[in-house]
DNA sequence: TATAATTAACTAATCAGTTGGTTAATGAGG
DNA sequence: CCTCATTAACCAACTGATTAGTTAATTATA
């Protein structure tokens, strides 16, 4: 009856913390995340979380960073061999979908965290917002020199995307049951795909000239 | 040297408790606001919050309901005289957006509560913001059937308005902020007139024939 | 054996909510 | 108009639970 003894492994350690500290505060929030929960989470001892991440503050910058990250480079990936706009355009929107989608921690954080004004946003969180804005508004820019865009305010547009995308995943349990209960049409049987197409046919509409 | 004494006033103090919590929940959100903290700011014993309403999520529910009451009672009452689908349209855009700007608490609110997946989300707050969207889609739908709109998801063309003029209040602080920082268009500059006309173009041009 | 990984047990602060009592306003009877 | 009882409004001080973060000792591994 001797208790099971725990292999040592300090990566894999480090790497679980952040793997359900992602998952806590995303569906928490920061602070109704505790530390104490996320130890037992990862069975680990509480005092092991401020061994590797010192504090509470730097392991929830730690999971941002790793979050938006992953959604940049994953655009960054996917939109490599484009060079239409539109098409740029077209993959920006269909990439931050499915993977918003499949990684509903990214709209849950980032919709939090523009919630407030932001007086207390991690530095860290605000530059990788700022870039994947860029990506963005850098995309529409070349569109309008090219002819293919007109009447852009890029910001309004990004919102109008990324915005309606991120909405869309968090409120999915809600439209399903909003749905149930008034029989109203919330979307609630569409997939990520026919909502990211819709998007996409919608705001070249809304960009395209006369 | 006596203490100056206050009057009492249930209804002033119960009202002021409501307001400074409207601020409180709205800028911090609902754990990190204390009831201490809220006490001290109204300028009341603690005891009191608890007196008037019973618990913090007594409270925080009282909030909600006065803020979606009054953004609902505002649209009905701008839209009391008009029956053109595309006028409607354009005055629940218009009304939304001049109330988000002007009562920055309900976007905070509103996204907020939206960036869980609502497993908590008082059955108050869920109730009224189903109100607000079937208002929305009945426009939508009414503009559908004389045939002045066409291929609309409600759903998601309710979150490209009305997400997008939350983030846009919320973030305006973030907004010019980056744009001192990277020189970046962030439409930091615009009023909220002209991101709703803004809007209201876009949305019309989306969803109009050919 | 040296050091990295892990733990139990702790601290000090903060939290929502309660308790037991103290004032101030109110209304009735003299 | 005054007085006294009733009650609504208010408060200081408390409770017990929870919090982020620390420490000092203890394992496991290289």
């Amino acid at each position: 009856m001797t208790k099971p003894m725990k292999k040592r492994d300090a990566k894999k350690s480090k790497k679980l913390i952040l793997d359900c500290a992602i998952k806590l505060f995303s569906t928490n929030g920061y602070s109704s995340t505790s530390m104490e929960e996320l130890a037992k989470m990862c069975d680990l001892n509480k005092a092991m979380i401020f061994y590797y991440y010192k504090t509470k503050q730097g392991l929830y910058e730690a999971v941002i960073i790793q979050i938006l990250d992953e959604i940049y480079a994953t655009i960054i990936k996917e939109n490599a061999d484009i060079s239409k706009p539109m098409e740029e355009l077209e993959s920006f929107i269909k990439t931050y979908a499915l993977f918003a989608c499949s990684h509903s921690y990214l709209p849950s954080l980032l919709l939090r965290e523009l919630s407030d004004s932001g007086a207390k946003m991690p530095k860290t969180l605000f530059f990788h917002m700022r870039k994947l804005y860029i990506l963005f508004a850098s995309i529409l820019d070349r569109g309008v020199k090219k002819g293919c865009f007109e009447d852009v305010i890029p910001m309004i547009v990004y919102f109008m995307v990324v915005g309606t995308l991120n909405l869309m995943v968090t409120t999915k349990p809600l439209r399903i049951k909003a749905h149930e209960i008034d029989g109203i049409d919330t979307c609630s049987t569409c997939d990520m795909d026919e909502i990211s197409e819709y998007l996409i046919k919608k705001i070249k509409k809304m960009l395209k000239e006369k």
